[in-house]
DNA sequence: ATGAAAGCGCTAACAA
DNA sequence: TTGTTAGCGCTTTCAT
C-alpha cells in the first residue's frame, strides 16, 4: 500500500513541527494565520487525511459500531441494517457487520473479536442458538468492559441493557381480531420460527384474542423443513377447515398463500391470509398479502439513536437501560377481507 | 469504557519488561519456558487480548475489508454479503458494510471514509448513479494508493483490478433459448433495471437469441416505478398476445406472474415466466419461478477469496488483474413448461 | 506563535 | 534469557 501522507511529512516539507502543523489544521487560534494557511495548501495539496488507527488509540474511539445479526437474507435484518446504516452513517459512523447464521458459537467469537479495541459499541441481535441455550457470557462480558449495547427484537431479560423490541404480542392480537372481525372463525397458525422468542410471543397473543372468542377456532402448525413439507402442509390446510391462516413469519405467510392458489381456494373469500414482516414477499404475492409491519427501518435507526445517545453522552449520571417499544402496524391488503 | 488489560499492566505486575511479555505470549523460543508460563497465566486470567488498533498502526495491516453495496433490501446483494462474510470470517478478517442506496454521492463518501487506514482493501459493487455519470475518481484514487480492490457484478472497464462478473448474456442467452425450445413465440422482456450495465446485457443477450430465430418476436418493457404502473404493465400483458415473459430482475418476474395469475391466464399454459436471481421471490411465487440463479454467495466469496489472496501475498511479482466470470444456472421450476 | 516531549499499546531490532 | 529503545501517526500539555 502506498503510504499515505502524515504530519511528519508535511512539518518536514513546510519546516515546521509536527505539533504546529496538527494545530494548524484545526485551525487553533494559537497559530498565526498565514502558518495556517500555509498548512492547509500543502494538505490540499497532497490530500492529507489524518490516519484513523491513529486517532483512534490516541483518542480511544473508533467511531465505529459493531452490528451483530443472526442473518441477512432475512428481510427483517437486513430492513434493520439498512435503518442502523443510515442513521449511524449520517453521525459519522461506520458500522461493521457480522452475521451469526443463528449459531451461537459465532455469535461468542464476534462479539470476542469485535470487542478488542474495534468499535465503540454493539447493536445485536441474539441468534437462534442462544435464544435456546441462554447462554450470555459473551454479552455479559461486554457489560463489565462498559462496553454499550444495544439489543433488538431478539432480546434477553438477563441482560439489563437498551433495548429496542416490537411489540409482538399485541402486534398478533391485533391481526387475530381483524380477522375475527372481517368474519373467520377457524384459523390456522403456521411458522417457521415457534421456537424464537419472537415466535412465541406472537403465537401467544393469538392464543389470548381466541380464548377470548368462544366460537373461534384455532389450530396450530409448525413448520421445521420447508422444503420438506409441503405434502404436509397442504393436507394440514385441505383437512382441517380453515377459513383464514396467520404466518407467524413472512415465509409461513407466503407458503399459505401458494398453498391455498394451489388447491383452488379463493384468497380472501375462501381464506383470509395474515402474515408477518412487510418484506419483498408480501409485497410481491398474490393477492396481495394483509401482514404487520414492523418499521424495521424506523427500528434500526432507533437503535443507532439509542446507542450513538451512549456513546457521545459518556457523562452521563447514572446508566438507566431504556426499552423502546416500535410500534407495529396491520397494512390491510388484498388477502384479507 | 472500562480499560483494558495491556501488555504494561501484566509486565507490572509479573516485574517483567513489557518486551518480555510481549514475546511470551507469542511462545518466543528466547524466552524461558518458565516465564512464558507466568505469563500466560496472568494474561488468561485477566483474559488479556491485544488492542487490536495498536497492532494495526503497528503493522500497517487492519484484517479488515470494506464492503460497497448499491442496497441491502436487493436479495443478490444480501446474498453476495453473506458469501463475503463467510469467506472473509473464516480467514480472520472483519468487514465493514458500507450501503450506498445507489448514490454516486454516498458511494464516493464512504470510499474516502474507509480509505483512510480503516480498511486493507475493498469489495464494491457501484452504485446505479455511477455508473450513469461514470464518474470514477475515488476508486482511481484507491489505485493510486494501491489499494486492493475487487469489484463485482457492477463492474467498469475503466478500471483495472480483478473482477468477479456473472455472464449475464450469456444467461439471459439461455433463459430465451430455453422458452423457445418450449415453444413460446411472443416473449415480453419486462425489466426495472434498463439503465444498469447487467440489465443491458441481459437485454442483448435476449435480442441476439431472437434475431436468430426469425419466427419469434420481442418486445420490451422497462418499469420505472412499480408502485404506479401497475395499470400500464396489465395493459402490456393483455394487449399484445404474448406467451412468455422474461423478466430481468426479480421484482419484475415476481410482478409478472403476479398480474398474469390476476388477469386469469395460466402459468406456464399460456404464458411462461423466467426470471433472474434466484431469491425469496422466485421460491415462494405460485407457481414457483424458473429463473437463472447467478450463485451469488459463491460468487461473494470468491471475490473474498481473491481480495484475500492479494492482501496475503503482497510479494506477488507484477500486478496484472483477474476477471472471474461465475458461472450462471437456469433453475427449472414450474413457471415454464 | 512555535516546538519539544510524552504517551496511546504494540512490535522488533538491538543491547546486555 | 531478559530488557532497552525506537517508532507506527496522532494529540496535547507544557515549555520556549
Amino acid at each position: 500500500m502506498r503510504k499515505k501522507v502524515t504530519l511528519k511529512q508535511l512539518a518536514k516539507e513546510l519546516n515546521l513541527s509536527i505539533s504546529t502543523v496538527s494545530k494548524s489544521l484545526k485551525n487553533d487560534s494559537e497559530i498565526s494565520q498565514k502558518t495556517i494557511n500555509r498548512v492547509h495548501e500543502l494538505a490540499n495539496f497532497y490530500n492529507y487525511k489524518p490516519n484513523a488507527l491513529a486517532v483512534s488509540l490516541k483518542s480511544n474511539k473508533t467511531k465505529t459500531i459493531g452490528v451483530i445479526l443472526p442473518e441477512i437474507l432475512n428481510h427483517f435484518f437486513a430492513k434493520v441494517l439498512y435503518g442502523i446504516e443510515q442513521q449511524a452513517s449520517e453521525k459519522g459512523y461506520k458500522i461493521v457487520t457480522c452475521i451469526t447464521n443463528e449459531s451461537f458459537e459465532k455469535e461468542v467469537e464476534y462479539v470476542e473479536m469485535l470487542n478488542y479495541s474495534s468499535v465503540d459499541g454493539f447493536i445485536m441481535a441474539l441468534s437462534q442458538e442462544t435464544q435456546m441455550y441462554n447462554r450470555l457470557y459473551h454479552v455479559k462480558e461486554l457489560q463489565r468492559d462498559d462496553v454499550p449495547i444495544v439489543m433488538f427484537d431478539r432480546v434477553s431479560e438477563e441482560i439489563d441493557c437498551d433495548k429496542v423490541i416490537v411489540d409482538d404480542k399485541y402486534a398478533s392480537k391485533t391481526a387475530v381480531q381483524y380477522l375475527i372481525e372481517t368474519g373467520c372463525k377457524k384459523i390456522a397458525v403456521i411458522s417457521t420460527i415457534f421456537d424464537l422468542s419472537v415466535g412465541k410471543l406472537r403465537l401467544e397473543g393469538a392464543r389470548e384474542v381466541v380464548a377470548e372468542n368462544t366460537d373461534v377456532g384455532l389450530i396450530e402448525f409448525p413448520i421445521m423443513n420447508i422444503e420438506k413439507e409441503e405434502d404436509e402442509i397442504e393436507l394440514f390446510i385441505k383437512s382441517n377447515n380453515i377459513d383464514a391462516v396467520l404466518g407467524l413469519d413472512e415465509t409461513a405467510a407466503a407458503i399459505a398463500i401458494n398453498m391455498s392458489n394451489k388447491l383452488g381456494y379463493r384468497i380472501p373469500d375462501d381464506i383470509s391470509v395474515v402474515g408477518f414482516t412487510d418484506g419483498l414477499l408480501s409485497k410481491h404475492s398474490y393477492p396481495k398479502l394483509t401482514t404487520v409491519s414492523q418499521h424495521a427501518e424506523e427500528l434500526g435507526a432507533k437503535a443507532a439513536d439509542m446507542l450513538l445517545e451512549r456513546l457521545e453522552n459518556v457523562s452521563e449520571t447514572k446508566y438507566s437501560a431504556k426499552t423502546e417499544v416500535v410500534k407495529t402496524s396491520l397494512i390491510l391488503r388484498d388477502s384479507t377481507k
